[in-house]
DNA sequence: CGGTGCCGACGATATTTGTAGTCGTGCGAC
DNA sequence: GTCGCACGACTACAAATATCGTCGGCACCG
């Protein structure tokens, strides 16, 4: 079976991968640096994430000369789109709606996005009304 | 710190607490015969996550006849927060907005949501727009 | 050249999850 | 009264996770 499934990520796996996708592209050393400051992490456990990652696909390893580099191989949307799926899935009936303006709230959204958001939800309320017959 | 915070649920935890939150107040069987149609779990395993729910406090189980009342100790919203919040956080930098719009077409919201949520954001946008240097 | 240090590979464990079987017991049907 | 059945308590156990340590090798310093 090919293995594509979006396997998704477990808590250590998400802290790792928020480094590389910010770093672009990066060395081990980077990112257990960065690790071990953040989380408090071995430089061992680090390499061992990074390790799984790579067998889990969702990073690559480029070598360079004695060493790697390290970069997603997929963008970060995928994962964290899997993450709001997932998130909605749990979310008990009739408390989407707190969700969401809860998470408006807890982000910080660009001004862009605001709006972009509102011309979305514009256009959703319009179908609805139009649906209610 | 004292971690209070709500233990956060595994997978398999979710899905028996959407049916206790939803079944607001239920015997052990009300779960596992719908935890056996859904997931296809035997009641062994249905009755195993109830006892390790009540034990992380998730759920109270009140004594009743020869057998237990089960139901939330807490209400969901907090632990969707909860949910909401580690989404947030493992999301990269700049693409909330990309997220936020995605959930607001994946879930289906009631055009009172809709419309509250566009309150809302109307709000934030005044906010930002003052803001703006 | 010989030593030193860093890197990735791999192995080791302790813990948590997911899934399920078994057992003693009291409730209610004969 | 007795028998079986449903329930909760406990046990089992494999797989996945989270965390590290160690080892062999190569690159560089001196």
């Amino acid at each position: 079976m090919s293995r594509e499934a979006p396997e998704s990520l477990t808590v250590a796996e998400w802290k790792v991968m928020k480094i590389v996708w910010r770093l672009k592209s990066c060395a081990a050393r980077d990112v257990y640096e960065e690790a071990g400051g953040a989380f408090g992490w071995a430089p061992s456990t680090t390499k061992t994430m990074l390790r799984r990652l790579v067998d889990k696909g969702h990073l690559t390893a480029t070598p360079v000369g004695t060493s790697y580099l390290y970069r997603p191989s997929r963008p970060a949307w995928p994962s964290i789109a899997g993450a709001a799926d997932t998130l909605l899935d749990n979310t008990v009936e009739g408390l989407d709606g707190k969700l969401l303006a809860y998470m408006v709230q807890r982000s910080k959204l660009s001004r862009d996005d605001l709006a972009q958001l509102r011309a979305l939800i514009d256009q959703h309320s319009a179908d609805s009304t139009e649906d209610a017959p």
